[in-house]
RNA sequence: GGCGCUAUCGUCUAGGGGUUAGGACGGAAGAUUCUCAAUCUUCAAACCCGGGUUCGAUUCCCGGUAGCGCUACCA
């Protein structure tokens, strides 16, 4: 594999682009054995590089015949195209300056006139085989004699990948298959420079929900976005893959990047465009996050909570995009205690970037919200709500030299339920409100241990015990 | 407008001249755990339309329609 940076757009490059997009590459498990970062034998591997061989070869076809000197100006193409259409013709290139004398064209360009060169279109059908789509062939009438270098001697991309991909020996060009139009022009070009052309593979588009092309404005985009909310990459490399492509059989869906290298093929793909399912890619990444080693995930998700302590501490969201650099390096006891709270939490979450709205019960206790929240109404309205939060209340506080372990906080809860007579949901609801805030949430076991150790650890915010949280409930209560 | 590509549950797809048209996400219902979530089980849900070929088309062919793309001195 081959990484070759196109850029000869000069207003669309910039050299951070560059850097961003071999990150994103190496994030999502893409390795090549050529490139820029690498080097490799048919170097350079920057377009921009390369303006020397696309203007030799440019001049080689003009010498042959296959190309031509084109004097018109942009606006009077634009002018043409538009009467063009407006008379219901085809908008194609009408070929005026097909047929001056070369030699004359010549004379007009050394004496300064500028001219872009157009490679001939030929005189007959245009045919190539393409992996998904089959044989397809386009009539050379609709085809334009597209513009190779520009006026201003910048190549055309169009132009340079022939070079380049011939060049550089690449035998199957894969890309998304809007370009299926443009490559006739590229066929034509093959031919004219007597080159053999590559194996195609057009690959279908990703859609948006709304059924248009993916773009800016459906959110996440770029691969760094999925990234930042916390998706790992073997869970997008395998969605995307599901995207346009089935094993056989059809009914497998979880392949490891392993197991997708060796099970992909392109003749599986299908030429349909596809709508992406941000729930389905959530859904995968979550059994990946399932099986990842938690080491790994305690390491990612550390960036989140930084990034949440960070922004509640500072006030300030504009520590966003995390970089996979954690904003907040804390002593190894912290960081194991925040560990704790990933292997509680990460199963059940989507992304990691949930993960510290997750754990906000933890972080952040406000009685006073917990008794005015619309959520808990419902729990609140109930005729023993109240017996359940005195009985509990009291229990708690009665000795506050007993370490509060989940056996203790059993022990009381048991207390509880055989002195009001309640079970289930009219038990664990009103007490959850107590400790959580929330009615809803993780089990008692394994969170009154994260939250009496987050307790005894210097974090930037101090977290909660048990205890505290009662005398706060207490307090808002005003019993 | 011209040209091209595409068309199976809401979504991603498997399949293929005769099938109960399969799987997954999402949805619904139930089970389970103190709850939520997760998990498990069950259910609902599709062959774009019209012609043709054929004993028989969802499948093959043609047309229509729709979606997308290209039609640039963008990539």
């Amino acid at each position: 594999m081959v990484l070759r940076v196109e850029d000869t757009d000069v207003e669309r490059s910039e050299a951070r682009f560059e850097d961003q997009l071999i990150g994103d590459l190496k994030w999502l498990g893409l390795d090549w054995d050529e490139g820029p970062d690498v080097g490799g034998p048919y170097k350079p591997y920057r377009q921009s590089d390369r303006l020397e061989i696309y203007r030799d070869h440019a001049e080689r076809l003009l010498n042959e015949g296959k190309a031509y000197l084109c004097f018109c100006t942009e606006d009077e193409l634009q002018k043409e195209r538009d009467q063009a259409m407006a008379s219901g013709g085809q908008p194609i290139y009408s070929g005026k300056c097909r047929n001056i004398d070369p030699a004359e064209a010549k004379r007009r360009r050394s004496s300064g006139e500028a001219c872009a060169i157009r490679l001939r279109i030929p005189e007959h059908p245009i045919r190539f085989h393409d992996v998904v789509h089959g044989n397809v062939e386009f009539s050379n009438e609709v085809v334009s004699d597209p513009i190779i270098l520009r006026s201003s001697g910048m190549p055309v991309y169009n132009y340079v990948v022939v070079i380049d991909d011939a060049l550089m020996k690449i035998t199957h060009v894969i890309r998304g298959d809007d370009h299926l139009s443009n490559t006739p022009k590229q066929v034509a070009l093959y031919e004219a420079l007597g080159w053999p052309a590559p194996e195609f593979a057009h690959l279908s588009t990703i859609l948006g929900a709304d059924r248009e092309r993916l773009s800016k404005r459906h959110g996440a985009t770029s691969i760094a976005n999925f990234r930042d909310m916390g998706v790992l990459p073997e869970a997008l490399a395998n969605y995307l893959a599901l995207l346009g492509w089935a094993p056989s059989g059809g009914t497998r869906e979880i392949f490891a990047p392993q197991e997708l290298i060796q099970e992909f093929s392109l003749e599986r793909v299908t030429p349909s465009a596809a709508v992406f399912d941000m729930e389905k890619l959530y859904w995968l990444n979550r059994q990946y996050v399932k099986q990842a080693a938690p080491e790994r995930i305690n390491r990612l998700a550390l960036a989140y909570y930084s990034r949440a302590i960070a922004e509640d501490l500072l006030k300030d969201s504009s520590l966003d995009g995390i970089e996979g650099v954690p904003l907040w390096t804390p002593p190894q006891p912290i960081f194991d205690w925040l560990a704790k709270i990933t292997q509680l939490l990460a199963p059940y979450v989507d992304r990691l970037d949930q993960l510290p709205d997750r754990a906000s019960m933890i972080f952040n206790y406000d009685a006073a919200a917990a008794l005015a929240s619309p959520d808990n109404a419902e729990v609140l309205a109930w005729p023993q709500t109240k017996a359940v939060f005195s009985r509990f209340v009291v229990k708690v506080l009665a000795d506050e030299t007993r370490p509060m372990t989940p056996e203790e906080f059993k022990k009381i809860v048991n207390e509880v339920k055989a002195e009001t007579g309640t079970k289930g949901k009219e038990l664990f609801h009103p007490i959850r409100i107590v400790i959580t805030g929330s009615h809803s949430g993780p089990d008692f076991d394994r969170l009154i241990p994260i939250l009496e150790e987050g307790s005894k650890l210097s974090l930037p915010k101090h977290v909660l015990s048990v205890r505290e949280r009662v005398e706060q409930f207490c307090h808002a209560l005003k019993c």
